[in-house]
DNA sequence: TTGATTAATGAATTTCATTCATAATTATGC
DNA sequence: GCATAATTATGAATGAAATTCATTAATCAA
């Protein structure tokens, strides 16, 4: 019998167009889901899949099964938020921490598509640098902190978002275009152009240039375009999540490649007081980040 | 984790207003129904239904989930009806065999819906009375047989629809009135008003008079009207299925005794060749009986 | 070719819904 | 009132079925 499991995973199964992908993507393995898919497909004597080479390819019967899933599961979504308002849990803040510049692109439209669902509540950036965001959520000053892993604590909630890559990014006709994968001493002799941050706040420096003993010159940039701009210029190079420079890859801009041989990750969480984390508007919130990045953002993995 | 068998559970519950009942419904112990209950009101931390006394009310979260489960349902039961159609085996005949002429009153409703889903298939009623129907089925001249059950045979698969029982119909003012349940000797005084049909297809008769040694004279009528007419006019008693006289009771053209102590109950069942119930539209159509027969129909039981 | 990636399969395992047995609660008849 | 019947709640035992594990088969790129 058809079970809400089988429309999330027909709906994986379409964003990622591989079994193994949509297994990752609902935390499971790719064996279950074959047999998922093999069940359906016994259950309704029809095809779902097609193996198309190494990759899959719905058919229509498919097709038809994921349209049902997308309408099914936002009925339930919506009617979950309904269920939150009447519990009335409802009203409350959301003060939001950034601590990764880039975010920003991908937030904007997550905070709109929230402050639809959830008027009532307060909704916020808390801006400026801040050396230790976690005290904020203890002061009440902030209700979410987004960025990397932090040591765990006892009050404190970290929930994972998604595994990026960071790349380095350069202009098109630079020196070492020629090379698939940049090496730390690739970028002894280059400016290193970042967010206006510390040190210990960027990725490149503190796991791959320090280690190695290289302390490139720096320059600080506020905006994601202006230190493309800057790369573009010749300024000098920049190192930027995969999903951020994706439009001016695309457009022969500015070139990007990998950093390292496995090449350098960098990990996203959500921080929040345990208690914060329990309010429905939170867990909306969370669940909505995690849905629209896998489904909007190229080249990032599920986590943990 | 919120399934549709949650929704289908939430469904039968509003239905019928009690989670035993429920439970029969969707043919599940009461037990599970509990745990089930339990399992959605500590997901969402929101009490779904209430305790009125003996039976149970639902919260208004329990609604709102109601709400959502028949809106879910329905869009299941139309993609389903669209993948029937991909998969082709959409056209056929279904010429229906009534062994039960009180059975008209809910299979018209259900024959119009039906006829909306599935134009292409040619749907026709077997009028005349047939000695041996399920031979109708291996002619190939009908497709369901709708009456009590059969023997066992192989090549036939026969579907439970429900149980119900027969009530014995009287004159507001009959002689008999007084008696809150009917015995076997308190008919052989009377005339019998019966649908023209055999003996040994009137439950009454076969199952009450005969093994009591009881013939009383028999009348016969077409059509349930007029045999509720020749009722309330003093010309005889009927036995007649409870749902089916059930306008007449409210309105007090007629009353209505048990026959027996434990009352006299049929079952119903819907016999097609097993490989005619393969067909999805014919799995459709059993389906549409049971759930609206159980949604619309009073006091009958699930069955097996 | 080889090696890497992905999907499919069958058996083993684990999870979790259901049942069973029973207690608690409420209604009804006397 | 109390006893009895009917209903819901609960915990432990069961069992079915979903998932994982381990392996094979298929596809592609080098």
């Amino acid at each position: 019998m058809l079970e809400l499991r089988h429309l999330r995973t027909l709906i994986a199964l379409r964003e990622t167009g591989s079994v193994s992908r949509a297994a990752k993507r609902v935390h499971l393995t790719q064996s279950a889901l074959s047999h998922q898919i093999k069940g359906i497909q016994a259950h309704y004597g029809l095809p779902v899949i097609q193996r198309q080479g190494q990759s899959i390819k719905l058919t229509d019967a498919g097709k038809r099964l994921v349209f049902l899933a997308e309408k099914v599961l936002e009925e339930i979504q919506v009617a979950e938020r309904d269920l939150a308002k009447i519990s009335q849990q409802t009203s409350g803040s959301l003060r939001i921490v950034l601590e990764c510049h880039t975010c920003f692109d991908w937030l904007m439209p997550i905070m709109n598509v929230f402050r639809q669902h959830w008027p009532e509540v307060e909704l916020d950036l808390v801006s400026g640098f801040h050396s230790d965001p976690i005290k904020l959520l203890e002061d009440g000053s902030a209700d979410v902190v987004i960025g990397s892993e932090h040591k765990r604590r006892r009050d404190i909630t970290h929930h994972p978002l998604f595994r990026f890559e960071i790349l380095a990014v350069l202009a098109p006709e630079h020196a070492l275009h020629r090379k698939r994968i940049l090496q730390a001493d690739n970028f002894a002799d280059e400016t290193l152009i970042t967010y206006p941050v510390p040190e210990d706040r960027i990725d490149l420096i503190l796991k791959v240039l320090k280690p190695n003993g290289i302390h490139p010159k720096r320059r600080t940039a506020e905006l994601t375009v202006a230190i493309l701009q800057l790369v573009a210029s010749r300024r000098g190079v920049a190192a930027l999540p995969s999903w951020g420079i994706k439009n001016y890859i695309d457009h022969d801009y500015v070139i990007a490649r990998r950093i390292g041989n496995g090449g350098l990750w960098s990990d996203l969480y959500a921080s929040t007081l345990r208690e914060t984390a329990s309010r429905p508007y939170v867990r909306d919130f969370l669940s909505t980040i995690k849905k629209t990045c896998f489904a909007t953002l190229e080249g990032i993995v599920p986590l943990k």
